[in-house]
DNA sequence: CGGTAATTTAAGGTAAATTTAATGTTTTCA
DNA sequence: TGAAAACATTAAATTTACCTTAAATTACCG
């Protein structure tokens, strides 16, 4: 089970993280909303623990749009009591608060609890049938497949998800340790030559001439992106 | 929405039926578990506040009582807080608790949240489909059958569950471990091979060739689908 | 409690994917 | 202009994801 932690209070949100390992959940820990929206946004999550108060996207707003993607179950963190009866009670999406200091077991407890309920009801829903496009390519994260002009690209896992990523965030330029960190997933020492391979493969998969890419931008000494011309 | 109320101070039971019904609840009242009960049996309730410290029958085992003829959100009210956590995290059936005393409105506001996502839930199963067709595949949900051109497929329960999955969401790859939280429900590690040996098993049931499948195709990285080429 | 079915674990094999290695090309800068 | 750095490409080496089968374990039932 997948849990997100967005506290930008460094020992709470570490202490949280550490407890919930020991009990076995995989943990994603984010020091603030957008961190966190990223993460919701490339990873699969369950349950997520949100503070109230964070700087830039609050709790509150990383909830909104938390809810056009996901109906996980939401589990406020705050030291404020007062309103947070209402957002619970009228339905603003949360399914639950915590006011610090809280119990560490408690938290637990009330996590394990909304966790029960939303595997019963199988309350994780798929995310809706996504479609993306940019130029002459498709991407449909549901069936995890990807077209060019109608025509099927076939792509292996990692191609599929770094032009997924690129197509998730067009224009911006990645560092090829961001592509890394994104795809691969980890956050050590990488060797960048693979990152150059799988973008050589990338290209010969999508453009007409991957001498000359289309798509698949390079900014020397910076990374890649996504950038087709305007016609 | 019917609220039952199971609570032996008499000053307590009226205080929360008098606001609930405020709050445009209809509120069947008991002032002990053995009330409860015939209460349970005779109304369609959708939510119970059940206080733990009650006289003969005592809310925990009220609580297994009830869960043996319902799902609905149950939430206890408790002068002590040690034991709680243990109640609501070790999935004994309670969904929320309030310690003693509480405030009213943050009663309003659990009971609210509950039946929120209670009713999110119960929308969910009215719009399930009780059959199922993929290709020559189908799925008798109501009788927890399968059947390939109307052949029965003897799928013990774990296949059974695979398959269901796989034709509600027809093209849609989910990773080993969303098959095996869907299926197995669990929430700590989990070995992919019991995957890999039940899809297994499954082609071998259901594939005229399990080697070459038809139906459950596997992406390599990514996890499984069902999709069947177009004739 | 014994028998049977279901499920999980263990083990071996294979094809595909990924990484590494090597070489060539392009760009930047002194 | 030449050297160095960054990048691109291709193929070989390595690793991994996956599949299958059978043994071990667990669950269930009479």
């Amino acid at each position: 089970m997948n849990i997100l932690i967005a506290e930008d209070e460094t020992d709470i949100r570490n202490l949280i993280k550490i407890n919930l390992e020991d009990n076995q959940y995989k943990v994603f820990a984010a020091k603030d909303g957008l961190e966190a929206w990223e993460i919701l946004k490339s990873q699969e999550i369950h349950l997520a623990v949100l503070d109230v108060m964070m700087p830039g996207l609050d709790g509150f707003n990383l909830l909104r749009k938390l809810r056009t993607i996901s109906n996980i179950p939401v589990i406020f963190l705050t030291a404020r009591m007062d309103e947070m009866d209402k957002v619970l009670g009228l339905g603003l999406g949360a399914d639950d608060y915590l006011v610090k200091p809280f119990s560490m077991n408690e938290l637990l407890a009330r996590i394990g609890a909304q966790l029960r309920r939303s595997h019963e009801y199988q309350a994780q829903k798929w995310v809706d049938n996504e479609v993306i496009e940019y130029g002459a390519l498709t991407i449909d994260k549901k069936s995890c497949t990807a077209y060019k002009d109608q025509i099927p690209l076939e792509l292996n896992a990692k191609e599929y998800k770094l032009l997924l990523l690129l197509m998730e965030n067009p224009e911006r330029v990645f560092t090829k340790e961001q592509l890394y960190n994104a795809v691969w997933g980890e956050n050590y020492y990488y060797d960048d030559n693979t990152i150059m391979v799988h973008i050589s493969h990338l290209r010969n998969k999508i453009e007409t001439d991957p001498q000359n890419p289309e798509y698949i931008k390079t900014i020397r000494g910076l990374g890649y992106k996504l950038h087709k011309m305007e016609v």
